[in-house]
DNA sequence: CAATGCAGGTAAACC
DNA sequence: TGGTTTACCTGCATT
């Protein structure tokens, strides 16, 4: 690891860390306070995130629910709405998917569903398993959006690059398997012990670093 | 103006 | 059978 890196974290650290709580904050209230439906907003979002702008797909969600097509159209409509979203036609196919799945006897509930698990790790497994459009990473990144981050790491992009630079990691891998997530996730969170800072702190701490504002 | 790089990856086929 | 390859697919900023 470069010495110059940990002070550099650090110092950024110390200016946003009382963002980063708000933010947190934030994201367990999504769940605590709120309904189904803002649950299911957050769901949309992480699956249209992947090699997208974070930016356009929440534009892209609200645009959605505004022109009150979330819930009813299809695919060949959704799709319509995802301008700026890459693989339009595949995550339109899939947030209809998604739908039909938390629609059971005419009643649309995913809350109830997820409430069923005591374990946000339990939770994750379940929809990578079940959820088409998922992987780990964006299963962990709603989960902790809706406030079950804490022991969640979301592996993307520019945190395994970090973490090469940290020497958490040798080298970003070719392909990241559900088993080798799972390793990268435990060294990432023995690092985060070591250098004294929460794990869902530092996964938004490195992202701000990287991309200069703090979203979701 | 053309070429390149980058967007918080995933599923499925392949060997 | 677990790692690798390929399809998904496009707007926008930079070089």
């Amino acid at each position: 690891m470069s010495k110059d890196l940990l002070p550099e974290i650090k110092r950024i650290y110390n200016t946003i860390s009382d963002k980063i709580i708000t933010r947190l904050q934030d994201f367990r209230n999504t769940w605590q306070q709120g309904t189904d439906e803002s649950i299911f907003l957050e769901l949309v979002f992480c699956l249209l995130t992947p090699q997208s702008k974070a930016n356009c797909c929440w534009d892209a969600v609200e645009c959605m629910l505004d022109k009150d097509l979330l819930y009813t159209a299809r695919p060949e409509r959704l799709s319509d709405e995802l301008n700026r979203v890459r693989f339009k036609h595949t995550k339109a196919r899939r947030i209809v998917e998604v739908r039909n799945k938390f629609l059971t006897k005419n009643k649309f509930s995913v809350k109830q569903r997820l409430s069923e698990f005591d374990d946000p790790i339990k939770m994750r497994k379940w929809l990578v398993d079940n959820i088409k459009g998922l992987g780990y990473k964006e299963a962990s990144h709603f989960l902790r959006n809706i406030g079950f981050g804490e022991k969640l790491a979301i592996l993307d992009r520019h945190i395994l690059r970090n973490l090469v630079s940290f020497g958490v990691i040798n080298e970003i891998p070719k392909s990241l398997s559900p088993s080798k997530y799972l390793e990268i996730e435990e060294k990432m969170k023995r690092f985060a012990e070591e250098i004294n800072i929460p794990l869902a702190h530092l996964d938004i701490l490195l992202w701000y670093k990287e991309t200069g504002y703090i979203f979701k």
